[in-house]
DNA sequence: TTTCTATTGAGATGACGAATCAATTTCATT
DNA sequence: AATGAAATTGATTCGTCATCTCAATAGAAA
């Protein structure tokens, strides 16, 4: 847990803000997020129950879900499963995936970036955050 | 239906290289769907009940999937839903979204699709489709 | 410690989409 | 036009994922 101090303390600004409680599961919870790039809740279920066997799915939804209001994490519906990416440790990072074998590449373009900006001040808005996914066929998939 | 022959021919191509059959199920889904930019199978059904009340969702689920093999629709995951989105009007939007009051700003933006037909090749992926999403506050709701 | 409030967990509920199967429709062949 | 094999339909059931419910529990401020 020492590791992750910064994070730690992200999520206790947006708990605190929120008159929310910091408890042992979300502890827990945080714990192997961040040693993630990303998860799904049915792999962190299986994955805390090895250790803690108390922590019930639905907790597991719901703090997951918690992680995403406060900035750390990051909902990306992939097939019929919802995957929460950390954005933290990375930094913001965009995904190429291939929809024959699931393969995922991270990406970065600044370029692209640049220009989001430039598309939503043309409409008024000021970005908090954005998803980019890009589908298709890998190399090895394109026969 | 007559102004869509085009889509048609090649839905009537796929279905005789598949031993499938042209249904008036068939027909008046594929006309419904050539009107819309993308849809979901429940706004589908919706639609269409309002003119023929006898088309079950199952058929939709199914017809729409066929779509999607005939090269005429290609699916997206939105949210919990599934979009079929219409190949035939290429011009693909994206979208920023305000994140306070739900407001969805359509855009579209050559040169951000550009750069990711760049990035897709430098990993060796041909894109077949891609889902772009900003969000952020809209102008009103910044106050 | 007390007290107020948020949180938890087990199970119910809901949403979406696919599978089932008897009845119906299509269409190539008479 | 009639036939009949094969595909299709639609009402319903099923399966999966995620959220909701609610009584019991735990955090934290006084």
């Amino acid at each position: 847990m020492s590791k992750h101090l910064k994070e730690i303390s992200v999520l206790q600004e947006h708990l605190s803000k929120h008159q929310l409680k910091l408890t042992r599961q979300r502890e827990h919870i945080l714990t192997v997020f961040l040693r993630m790039e990303h998860i799904t809740a049915e792999q962190m279920y299986r994955l805390l129950n090895k250790k803690d066997p108390h922590i019930g799915l639905a907790t597991i939804y719901r703090t997951l879900n918690l992680f995403c209001e406060a900035g750390l994490a990051q909902a990306r519906h992939f097939g019929a499963q919802t995957q929460y990416d950390n954005v933290v440790h990375k930094g913001h990072h965009d995904h190429l995936i291939c929809t024959s074998c699931g393969k995922i590449v991270e990406f970065e373009n600044c370029e692209i970036e640049r220009l989001q900006e430039e598309v939503a001040a043309k409409n008024g808005f000021t970005i908090q955050t954005h998803k980019l996914e890009l589908y298709g066929l890998c190399a090895s998939c394109r026969h």
